[in-house]
DNA sequence: GTCAAGGGCTAACCCGATATAGCAGTCGGG
DNA sequence: CCCGACTGCTATATCGGGTTAGCCCTTGAC
């Protein structure tokens, strides 16, 4: 009963209790049907360039169910190398909490395409994505899904080479590959947007910098996000664009609540008093929550807050926060699409990232 | 380049472009090497029971070494029944951001044991899960996790009677099957025991009932978890050791903040003032953060707080929240294992959940 | 009455591996 | 010199389907 079974000793199982035994075959269908394994095959792949009489057919088919039969999936890749399988690749995606709902929505459209998705995690170790990546290619995989955590350039595989691709949440050189990416600079222009339309001008901080780029820490293998520098841009953009400027830049190795809380508490502890702080995440926001709470102010009527991922948490902090979604789902979902499609639509694809309300935002009280 | 190819119009591609070509065969390997398929195989399967001569031996495995060879696994399959890939299949816990951790464990695990592993989600939808198990096991599956996004008891699926199967968060009638679980009733142990070591005595509260049978809101089907009723008994078996009881119980429909937030705030307007507060999760105890702050009452001096699951949330709350892990890394591997564990281990495993210390109790100032 | 066209099916091969039976050659013993 | 045992390998069947070539039979036209 268990599902390792050592090769040397197993036999091909016949009349075993396990998930392989007991299988009609399109032989016994054809047997009970009294006609030939092609004529079989030809009435259950639906084939109408072969002559099968009505009568016949429905006898196969009536055969075929009565006898319960599938098809086996494994002599049809065998002979068709066509195995109507994909596989989601990633560093993260699927074990930590932050961007898997990519993961609900990928698969719900590979049903959609009756495809099932493989979902493998390389631990963001490049020895052990080319073994997964090996490993389902051997398995006739017929495409990819490489996804990341978080938006950033990537280089792809050279065992990729060749093989449908769809990059998701991650960016290469190669124009020839679709990638499916967040709108981060729109994000950034949405949240200005949000701050100018309430009356903020010149006292905005923003929360998460760093300007440069941004390392992740050791767990997420040190590489280089792209997403913080591209909201960052959006927001200086639209404040340019009214002739703004922001009042100033916290930047946080992080982007833990921890990381937030110690920000807002330092700029409060230097005198400096925003009207309204753009947070590049809610866990930052969190923190800013936290930080404004201990200084004995109140949001939004003393500071404004807008944030970015619109992750769970924004609706559980009091006030709600005003939070500009990451669209993981969707994005999950055209990465399948993409994937899936028959004319290859190459390039970028930027989801728009929309605000969610919440009551974080008030017109500034001047102090 | 596209993923999908219609079946009709596909030929067994030869030399073309895509995921399935120009793959290096056994055959090829044995004529390199000069000898028979049949020697070649048994030298690249390791068989220890037939002959083959040191020097052939090399002789193939340098062949296959130039060549690159790789073995098609499907035909692997085909031939031995073997498919060296199992599947995890749950409602939500991959697309949903609060058991997934399981995931990471599970892969991981999987990957020791050299397998890959298939992840299905059935959005709780009973003929969804029959086709996607139907499917599973046309592509030869070895065996089956069957997972559960919150503890709750299930009827085992007809498919999949006579394969190996483990079940992960939840139990069944069927005692011959493996079942991996958190202490749950320990953990109300832990938790209780964590305050009446502290003095607390006869002004501790529970918050999150029912006291009855937790039905999930619609997006989890409606169906009943027995976490709930676990910890509570827990809670009330190690107070009942110490001629204690529980000053109330704060049944909430829900275990969300807001939940949380309504059920203290209910409390404090009727006049209770607790000592100490058990809550039967994270995101409730965040709301009890909420109204107790709303309320001018500090944590820990004035009411201490012990929680449920020691999930993110917990460390990031001002102060960190005491929280009894809700130990899902290990559950995920756990249950790989035993599916790949040669004799079979039936039953019941519970997994012991263990109090992760934060600064959210103190001694009880009576006030 | 003969032949071509087409309808309705079957035989045989193929995908890429594993498994089993058996065949040449060598060596040692009687 | 013959036989058996052993070594080292090959030929062939097999897994469960898909695919191609071609066979037989009927029908209709000439």
């Amino acid at each position: 009963m268990s599902a390792k079974s050592k090769r040397k000793s197993t036999r091909p199982s016949r009349g075993q209790a396990g998930a392989g035994s007991r299988r009609v075959t399109l032989a016994q269908v054809a047997e009970a049907a009294g006609v030939s394994r092609s004529a079989a095959s030809f009435v259950m792949t639906g084939r109408t360039d072969q002559r099968i009489s009505e009568e016949t057919q429905a006898r196969v088919r009536s055969a075929a169910a009565t006898l319960g039969y599938r098809p086996d999936v494994t002599s049809q890749i065998l002979r068709t190398g066509q195995s109507g399988t994909i596989a989601l690749v990633s560093e993260f995606v699927a074990s930590t909490p932050y961007a898997n709902r990519i993961i609900g929505a990928a698969l719900d459209q590979a049903r959609k395409h009756d495809t099932v998705m493989f979902i493998a995690e390389t631990l963001g170790e490049k020895d052990t994505e080319e073994r997964l990546l090996h490993n389902l290619l051997d398995r006739r995989v017929d495409g990819f899904v490489y996804a990341s955590m978080f938006t950033q350039n990537v280089t792809i595989p050279d065992v990729l080479r060749g093989v449908p691709l769809v990059l998701l949440n991650c960016c290469a050189s190669d124009d020839r590959v679709p990638m499916v990416i967040p709108d981060e600079v729109g994000a950034g222009r949405t949240a200005a947007q949000a701050l100018l339309r309430h009356g903020h001008r010149d006292r905005i901080h923003y929360i998460g910098g760093p300007t440069s780029d941004f390392r992740g820490g050791p767990e997420w293998g040190g590489r280089v996000g792209t997403a913080v520098l591209d909201r960052l841009a959006g927001v200086k953009e639209e404040l340019a664009h009214a002739n703004l400027r922001l009042a100033g830049i916290s930047e946080t190795d992080n982007w833990e609540p921890r990381n937030g809380r110690e920000a807002v508490a330092n700029l409060l502890a230097h005198g400096t008093r925003p009207t309204a702080l753009i947070c590049a995440n809610d866990r930052l926001a969190f923190g800013a929550y936290q930080a404004l709470a201990a200084a004995g102010l109140r949001i939004p009527e003393d500071v404004s807050i807008v944030s970015f991922d619109h992750s769970d948490l924004a609706g559980w902090l009091q006030p709600s926060l005003n939070s500009i979604a990451l669209p993981h789902e969707e994005m999950g979902a055209l990465a399948v699409d993409l994937l899936m499609s028959e004319k290859p639509r190459t390039g970028k694809h930027a989801i728009r990232m929309t605000l969610h309300q919440g009551n974080s935002i008030s017109t500034p009280h001047p102090s």
